[in-house]
DNA sequence: CTTCTGACA
DNA sequence: TGTCAGTA
C-alpha cells in the first residue's frame, strides 16, 4: 500500500466535518454505516472518525442517490466492485470510471433496484 | 457544544 | 429520513 493511501486511510474527521464535506444528515452517514457501505473507526469517547476514502464514498453514495439508485442498488454496485476488484489482480486493471459504466448498465437494464417514486421517467445515465 | 444510541406522536 | 430524548 502506497503512503498517499495510507494516508487517505487514516480516520481524523468528526461526523460534522462531514457532513459539511458531503451534505448529507449525520442520520444519513450513520445508516450507510450500518450497511457496510463506510467504515469509520472509533475514538476513545466512543466518537465515529472518518477517513477521506470514507468521504469519498460517501460523495459516490450521493451521486448514486441522485442517480435514482436505492440502498439495495448501491450495495449492488459496491458488492460488483468488490468482485471485479479481485479480477482485475490477476487480469487487465479496471478503472473506477469502467465499473461504473458496467454496472450502470447492468442495473438499469434489469429495471429493478431504482428508487419507486423518484425517476417517473429515464434516468440521465452515468457521468464519465 | 458535539456526538451517540434507540425509538417513533 | 427526520427528530426528540438522555448521555458521555
Amino acid at each position: 500500500m502506497s503512503e498517499k493511501e495510507l494516508r487517505r486511510s487514516l480516520s481524523v474527521f468528526p461526523i460534522g466535518t462531514v457532513m459539511k464535506l458531503t451534505d448529507l444528515t449525520a442520520r444519513q452517514i450513520r445508516y450507510y454505516e450500518e450497511q457496510d457501505l463506510i467504515h469509520p473507526e472509533r475514538s476513545e469517547g466512543n466518537r465515529r472518525l472518518y477517513s477521506l476514502n470514507d468521504i469519498d464514498v460517501l460523495l459516490e453514495i450521493k451521486d448514486y442517490l441522485a442517480e435514482g439508485l436505492n440502498m439495495a442498488g448501491i450495495k449492488h454496485v459496491y458488492k460488483k466492485q468488490k468482485e471485479e476488484e479481485k479480477k482485475a489482480k490477476s487480469k487487465q486493471p479496471l478503472t473506477d470510471k469502467d465499473v461504473r459504466r458496467i454496472f450502470y448498465d447492468e442495473i438499469l437494464s434489469q429495471g429493478g433496484l431504482s428508487q419507486k417514486s423518484q425517476n417517473p421517467f429515464g434516468m440521465k445515465g452515468p457521468q464519465l
